[in-house]
DNA sequence: GTCTATTAGTGGTAAAAAGTGGGATAAAAC
DNA sequence: GTTTTATCCCACTTTTTACCACTAATAGAC
């Protein structure tokens, strides 16, 4: 599992080094290639191309017709590169993928379980502290029982 | 599977060149024949001959008196038009297609799954930005708990 | 029908842009 | 202070875009 936060910065053509503490749980899934997409909130979602695989298997399944399924396979497949772990511990985020979330020079790169998130860095900090002052009256449902 | 997206131009008359990274997986399919027709919401979709005659066999078993079989028979089969990509990887998008789709100088090139889709790149973006904004409150009962 | 003018399509090459590999330097961790 | 990690820079390769010349197809005039 994927967790903690780096700040991290662009260099050269929109690449970056991956936090070394993520090497060895990286190394498990026995491939140096990884998938980037894009999430609703406007960042990066950086998967383990095994783990990947699965959840594309999923979206693809879905209904071709239907309207939502559609819309998630677009958002989702439609944006989902495949990028490269070169032997200097980077990778290339594609050009598309940085103008749509806006990452430029600094960006902030986030474990989530068995995913990474990657954000612009401006907009994280402007999230969280949204998150921050809501995070009392918006719960739904689902959260509302959660013991954490 | 194909996925991702790339911006690409056309240039003199219609011809576009195929993001190379698909190259090795088009190559499975063992002919340089590729289909192209229309989607209802006005994007072409691409599709490798041998994946689109299973399609196209589905599409044409629908019963024929049906209102809808019809309409996707009509849509479908009726656009559908036969590509040769060169021996510099490139295609040329029929005319009537371009047209149809509205597809001019930019489009948008998309991995979805079995196919490709090309948008022009300002429908594209106009669209992915609607979705964006409902695909938190639209979910439809499939799609609510899928977990990505 | 044939001839001609115009437009569409094709093959090749040149220029521009993006991506890649390697290493130098700076910063951080130990 | 030494080692490791992160950032930056440079040269080179690959990919994408643009351009040109030529051929094929189409439409209109006669």
């Amino acid at each position: 599992m994927f967790r903690g936060l780096n700040k991290i910065s662009l260099y050269t053509k929109g690449r970056i080094s991956l936090p070394t503490k993520y090497r060895p749980e990286l190394a498990k899934y026995g491939s140096n290639k990884l998938i980037c997409t894009i999430d609703i909130d406007q960042c990066l979602l950086l998967y383990p191309k095994k783990i990947w695989l699965k959840i594309e298997k999923k979206i693809l399944d879905l209904p071709s017709l239907d309207r939502s399924s559609r819309m998630l396979q677009r958002l989702m497949v439609g944006h989902a590169s495949e990028i490269v772990i070169d032997s200097h511990n980077r990778i290339l985020v594609p050009i598309e993928l940085r103008e749509f979330s806006g990452i430029k020079k600094s960006a902030m790169f986030i474990g989530q379980g068995q995913r990474f998130e990657i954000w612009n860095y401006q907009s994280w900090n402007q999230s969280r502290d949204k998150w921050l002052k809501k995070s009392d009256f918006t719960l739904t449902e689902q959260l509302r029982d959660i013991s954490i």
